[in-house]
Formats: C-alpha cells, structure tokens, sequence
DNA sequence: AGACGCTATTCTGTATACAGAAAGGGGGTC
DNA sequence: GACCCCCTTTCTGTATACAGAATAGCGTCT
C-alpha cells in the first residue's frame, strides 16, 4: 500500500479514536518524522482529511483536529438523518432480504445479551459497521454512498462518547433491529421512519451525557 | 493564492463545462507542464478532484475525468433531491425572507424575460448560483453545505445538456420563484415538496434529450 | 511601562531528483 | 500465424532541497 494511504488510514483511526483530541495541532514535519515518512505522502493524507473535513487548516500555523462542539454534533445527526432515511427507504426497495434477516438476528443477540466487556462492545460496533455495509451495497447509488461514508465518519468521533452506557446500548440494538425488520420486509415507509427514531434517541442519549464528557467546545485561543 | 489551488480551480472550471470531457485522461507531467507549474502541486489539485469525485484513479495508469452515464444521472439526482428537499426545510425555517423575496422576483423576471442569448444564460446561472448560496447561508449547518456543494458541482456538469432549451429554462425559473415563495413564507413542507417536483422536471428532462447529447457512456476500452 | 518594529527561526509551498513499478513493443518460439 | 516473454520506456510515488511567508521573541523608542 502506499505510504500516504497507510498514513491517512492511520490518522483517521487515530482521531476517531481520540487519541488525537479535537484541536490538536498536526505539524507535517512532526507528524511525518512521527509516522516514519517523508513530508510529501503525508502532505497527501493530510489534504485528503481535509476534504473530508476531520481537520481544519489554521491560517499559516498547519492544520488541527477539527472541534466539536454540541451544536456541531446536532448538525451533523440533522444531515445523517436525511440520508440516513433515503437510504433505509431505497434499502427497503432493493436490499437483499436475507442479509437483513440474518443482521436483525444479531442486534436481537446484542439486544438480550450485550455485556460491558471491551471486546463485547468491540463486536457490537462492528455488528453496526456490517448494517451499514449492508445498507451501502443495497444502495446501488455512489454518490449517497459517498456522502453517507463520509457523514459517518463524523459520527463515528461521537459514538465513543456513548461507549461506556451498557443500557443505550441494548436499546440502540432494539431499534436497529427494528430498522432490519423494515428493510426485509419491503417496509419504505416504516424503515425510514424507525431510522428517524433511531438517530433521534441516539442524539438525544448523547446530548444528555454530553456536559460531562466533552471537554472541548470549539477553541478561539 | 497557493498554485495547487489555482490548478484546481481550473481543473474544476474546466470539467464543469465540459472542455475537459468525461473519460478524458489527465497524466501528471502532461497538465503540470499545461498549467506552467511542477508535479507536486499538480498531484494535490488531482487528489482533491479525487475526493470529490471529478475525476478517477485507473490503476497505474494515472487518472481520468469521472465518466457520467444516464444511471449516474439518476443516482445523483435521488441523493440531490434528499438534500435539497433537507435544505430547503431548513430554509424555510431559518432563512431571511426579504432575500428571498427578491430572488423571487428575479427568477420571475427571468421566467418571463430570459432570451436565448450566450450573456443572458450565463445570467440565469448566476442567478442560480445565488439561490444556492442564498440557501446556504440559511443552514447554518456547514456538514449539509459541504455535502450539497459536492453534489451541486456534479449536477453542474449535467445542466449544459439543457442549456440551449429555453423553453426549460423559463419552466425552472418559474419551479425555483415556487421555492422562494415557499421558503419567504416559511412554508417548510411546501418548500419541500417544491424542491421536489423541480428537482423531478428537471432529471426528467435531462433524461429526455441525453440520447442526443450523450456521447460518454461509461468507456471500457 | 507599554507599544511598536525588527530580527531570527520555523514552517509551509514548490521544484526537482531518484527509485520502483507497470504498460507497451519487439523479438523469439511453438 | 499466433502467443508468450523480455526489454525498454514512461509514469507514478517518495524523498529532499530551497525559497518565501508568517510568527514569536526581543530590543528599542516614546
């Protein structure tokens, strides 16, 4: 692979992650000595986090970790929402139904018997990230793919937050079950409906617990 | 301004209205030595278009103008319509209606006034690209606005197909006065519904008369 | 003492040089 | 005559060197 991708994948685990906090700064001369890598490929990554708006170029001083503050994260759930809900509609119309039967099985698992254990959460994300792979193969559509990919990407920086709330968890399983049931089943109207639901608890249930986590409002030093 | 933004700026304009064709290759050394700079700052204008979908990477080959069949047609518009229609909601809710107001006046001037003229349809593109930016700034959301500008810059190759219709164009002013109207009274469901119904003439007719103007149906050669 | 300006340092932006990989052509073989 | 292999050539990907801009720190002037 090449050295910009290894770069790019690496930096955006690691600010999905939080290892790198909103705000931090991203010398290219630090960073790329960090990774072990010449300026150019990280230039590359780094431009391409840019478009994908993960970071945010600061005047002449580099670039920095985009903030994020509550307002951003309501905006954000305010996108994800609309195409989110375009895109359950077309997976209701032209998904494989058995992919949504075998999914909607699982997140009843996780629904009943999901455990606070690391790795049992690891699991269950990665339960969700086979739902959305589902989703996009369903689509049939790059440019909602797109678009959707790169909405969740953002979303992704958030969901951590709800990492530790074992409760949210089971509950958030429920209605994307829910959401699989609608799909298999043919359901527009329903699937897009208990999407709305379903992003909506999810942004309220973040808000909330959101005072107490978050530590970075968007920084003006 | 820096060079690889000036490249890509060109590089956009240039796709945009077709001087560089769909399909069309772009090797490195070739357009750095056309737009008098070096590779480096060429390579990164190549991997914004990237990002944004302008243009594709073939294998080793270098990269090429992102090709535009009917089905992509379609595609794009599906996902357009969902965030347009979020948009004007949005709008509708949030937006300054005396701007609005005047550009309603102004696509009423042009539904009834607009002429076949070069400078006259360059000044209806304006217009337009007023009520994009009109809309925009009445978000207040910037993940939607970068999301719509991408799609928008798609849909923007698209509508010099129709460019020579005049009857079509006039049809679209008067769809877009409805959508100013029903943003100016704060209409959210009408504004919605509005955007939809243009949005759907206008696809329509795009996928009228591609027959004629299409010449780049996905190219495997 | 505060503010302004100058200098030095650091970083970005660009050009260029080099290595490795991939594609195309030519020659040979079956 | 067609197919395959090797060689050449060209292009991409990476590193590095250099110039210009911006910032921070310090000194000086008011």
């Amino acid at each position: 692979m090449k050295a910009s991708e290894r770069a790019y994948h690496r930096l955006v685990s690691e600010i999905l992650d939080g290892k790198l906090e909103p705000g931090a700064p991203l010398g290219e001369i630090e960073q790329a000595a960090r990774l072990g890598i010449s300026r150019t490929p990280l230039r590359e990554a780094l431009l391409k986090l840019s478009s994908d708006g993960l970071i945010e170029n600061v005047s002449g001083r580099g670039a920095r970790v985009s903030p994020l503050s509550r307002e951003d994260i309501s905006q954000l759930y305010e996108t994800r929402r609309a195409l989110e809900e375009l895109a359950a509609r077309l997976a209701a119309r032209r998904g494989n139904p058995q992919i949504f039967a075998e999914l909607a099985a699982d997140f009843r698992d996780a629904e009943e018997n999901l455990t606070e254990a690391p790795e049992a959460i690891d699991r269950y994300y990665q339960l969700n990230d086979r739902f959305d792979t589902a989703i996009d193969e369903s689509l049939d559509n790059p440019y909602l793919v797109a678009v959707l990919r790169n909405i969740r990407q953002h979303a992704a920086r958030i969901r951590r937050i709800a990492r530790r709330d074992i409760k949210r968890l089971r509950r958030s399983a429920s209605e994307t079950r829910v959401i699989c049931e609608a799909i298999l089943e043919g359901e527009q109207d329903v699937a897009a409906h208990a999407t709305h639901l379903h992003l909506h608890h999810s942004l309220m249930h973040v808000l909330r617990i959101l005072p107490q986590t978050l530590t970075h409002e968007p920084t003006n030093p």
